[in-house]
Parts: C-alpha cells; structure tokens; sequence
DNA sequence: ATGACCTATTGACAGTGTCAATTTGTTACC
DNA sequence: GGTAACAAATTGACACTGTCAATAGGTCAT
C-alpha cells in the first residue's frame, strides 16, 4: 500500500533502473534502451517517458546508482582498514579496480560524457564526494610537509582509473613480466607509495 | 588512373573514412552512423557496404587511422627531442595529453571496446607499437637498475590516459588550487619522474 | 459521484543498421 | 569491337530505435 502495488505497476522507477542495470551487465551501454527496458519489465514501450523524460536521464539516473553502490563499498573497506592512510588509499583504490574488473560495462559507463550528463547535479556531487574521500587520506599523509594535495590525488585516480580502462579494453593482456596480472594492481599502488614518499621534497625544485 | 576516379566515385574507401572522422569530430561516436557517412559523402545510404561490412569495422577502420596520426605526432616529437629519457617520456606523454584536449571525440572513440575491435590485427599491433614506445625509454632509464619495466609503463600510460579521460568527462573542472589547469599535465608528469628517480630502489622490499 | 490528476497505452514519425535484388560502370578476353 | 565477368553503387525492404501526441486507465480529494 505505502510503496508497491500502488498504482499501475506499483514503483515503475526503481523496477526500470533494475531492469536497465541488468541489460548494461548483459549488452553493455548499447543494450539499455528505452524500449528495451520497458520490455524487460513487461510495459508498454513509452512507458518509462514518465519517470525518465529521456533514454539520456535514464542513462544518467541508472549511473547516479552505479556510483552510489561504488562509494558504499568504498565507506565499508574503509570502515575495516585500519588508520594508516597508505592501506586507506590502497583500499579506496583496490575498491575501484575490484568493481572496473567484476562489472566493466558498469564501469565504463561511469565515465560516458556523450550518454550521461555529468554537468547534472546528481552527477556532479557524486563526484566530488569521491575526490574527497581521496583526498581526505591524502591531506592526512601529507600533514605538515609541503605537498601539492590535488596534483597527487589527480594523479592517482588518474592512474587508477586509465589502468582499469586500458585493461578493459584488453591494453595489458599480453604483457609478461615477472607479476603475474592479478597483482598488477597491487605493484602499481606500491609503485605510487614512492610518491607520496618522496614527491613532498621535490616540490621546491 | 591508378587511385582516382578509377571507378564509380573514385576511391570512395578514403572519403567515407574522411567524412567519418569529421562526423565523429561534430557530434562523437554516436554521430558516425554508416548512413550519415554515406549522406555526408553524397552516396546512397548502402554504398558503404562493399568497402566495410559492418559499421564496427568502419568504425575500427577509422580508430585504426587515429592512432596512427598519434604515432606519427609523437615520433615528430621524438625526433627533436634530445636524448634525455625523462624528457622523451614527457614528450610522448604530452603528445597523448595534447591530441586528447584537441580532440575528445576521437580520443574517447580509441578505447571505446564496444564498437571498436581492439581483436583485431590491425589494433593489437598499434596498440604494441604504442607500448614498445613507451618501453624503449623507459628501458634505457632503467638500464643497469633493477626495476619493473612493465609496472613502470603500465603506470605511466595509465596515468596519461586515466588523466584525459577523467578531464574530459570534467572531473577534474572545479578543483581549485596552486596548479593552473594547463599545467597540470606538466605537474603530472613531474610527479611521476618521482618514481622513475626512486622505484628501483624500494623493489627488493 | 464527479472531476482532476497522475500513469500507462497506443499509434505514429523519422531515423538507424543490415541484407537481398538490381542496376550501373569498368575491365578483360575472345 | 562486342561480350562476358566482375566490382561497385543503387534501391527497396525489414526490424529495430528514441521521441512525441493523443488516448485510455486507474486513483484520489472534494
């Protein structure tokens, strides 16, 4: 009575996102349609038009989720890690490669700029929650040196977020070297660690 | 004779090209479709058909393009750069940094793995070429030390890439701080010569 | 119960990718 | 030189897509 059932469909909203999730895991972006979405869910093929005036702000709807479901997997790792802001950045970081790897088609839709509109304010305050929770560590680390906060936390989503890309699009497949592609990740935060340890003293070159 | 106007339209495999890249340039990848292309070139709207079979392999075709006008811009680069490493490595970092501020569009399409087939030959090979680039530098950098090539490149690209692509999409807009926006690409790459001066030491760890 | 309002359906429109059948143009051979 | 073989481009069709207007349905307050 308060939230099913109640009219037509009952919430057609939130069964539509639903729906619209499982047609981007299965087809990637391409298969969420309009019409395919409401075909999944058993409705008439304008239907979703009075919950999402757009195929456009559905997309950009179903992305507000995808980064909701990120940040609350990011809030429980941090919760469990311990204090020191290395294994803090780490875990932020390693939640993100974790998710790239179990739901690529989530994650590159993420960063569509031609489907989802990001200028949105549903999209631009997810945003900038993320920045700062890197950037919380990050100011933690560097307290009291003399160190450039955005430049570092730029470069290491930048850096986690190409290798999630590249590695979807297959970039690093064929590259044999002594780690293995399971610990890549792993090296690569390691090799960052040198950063955040030494670029605070470089900065007055 | 021998390459224009040869048969029907001429070539009409290199304008269909043309038109689809300046297509993609207007309005993305979304905007190359193969009739579109064919309308832009003045063609009836199958014509395409016989020159690539599918709008994935138009599509390919063109990336295929792109990331050749890359290769030829950072080896323009490289040619008057000096024999300095880390300045080589910046030249072909910026070359990236450059072509994708230039021109989103065609950037974006290059790691789009739904409608481009890095599978095939014609990708995997550009895409070797571009990572044996990066390695040759940072080979002779490393030579002598005891360092993790492969982490080091993966790393490096990751960062360039993961930079553009997060800034096109304008994650990286209101962030305000002591880099100005066109330096931060510089700032980037100074921070990363921070693990090239020191990774290879912290590697026994 | 009546009217207002939100929701869903239906039908239409222009546009897309892809395919088969056809026509056109070019080349090569006898 | 005429003709057959072949490649290239056109035409028309099919099943899709997103979006819109008009319609019908269900729910609620008066």
């Amino acid at each position: 009575m308060t939230k099913n059932k109640q009219f037509h469909h009952g919430d057609l909203k939130t069964a539509l996102l639903r729906a619209a999730r499982d047609l981007l895991d299965e087809g990637g972006e391409t298969g969420v349609g309009v019409r395919a979405v409401a075909r999944k869910v058993g409705v008439s093929h304008a239907a979703p038009v009075n919950h999402f005036k757009d195929r456009r702000t559905l997309l950009t709807a179903l992305t507000a989720e995808l980064i909701d479901d990120v940040r609350a997997d990011i809030d429980l790792r941090l919760k469990v890690a311990p204090k020191d802001p290395f294994v803090r950045i780490e875990a932020i970081a390693t939640a993100f490669i974790d998710y790239g790897v179990r739901h690529p088609n989530r994650y590159a839709l993420l960063w569509r700029y031609d489907v989802v509109d990001h200028e949105s304010e549903m999209m631009r305050s997810r945003s900038d929650v993320i920045y700062e929770l890197i950037c919380n560590e990050i100011d933690i680390l560097a307290s009291g040196r003399n160190i450039d906060r955005d430049t570092i936390a730029i470069g290491l989503w930048s850096m986690v977020h190409g290798y999630i890309d590249l590695k979807t699009v297959g970039m690093f497949e064929d590259r044999n070297d002594s780690v293995t592609g399971d610990e890549r990740p792993k090296a690569l935060i390691k090799m960052f660690r040198t950063v955040l340890d030494n670029y605070g003293l470089n900065l007055s070159k």
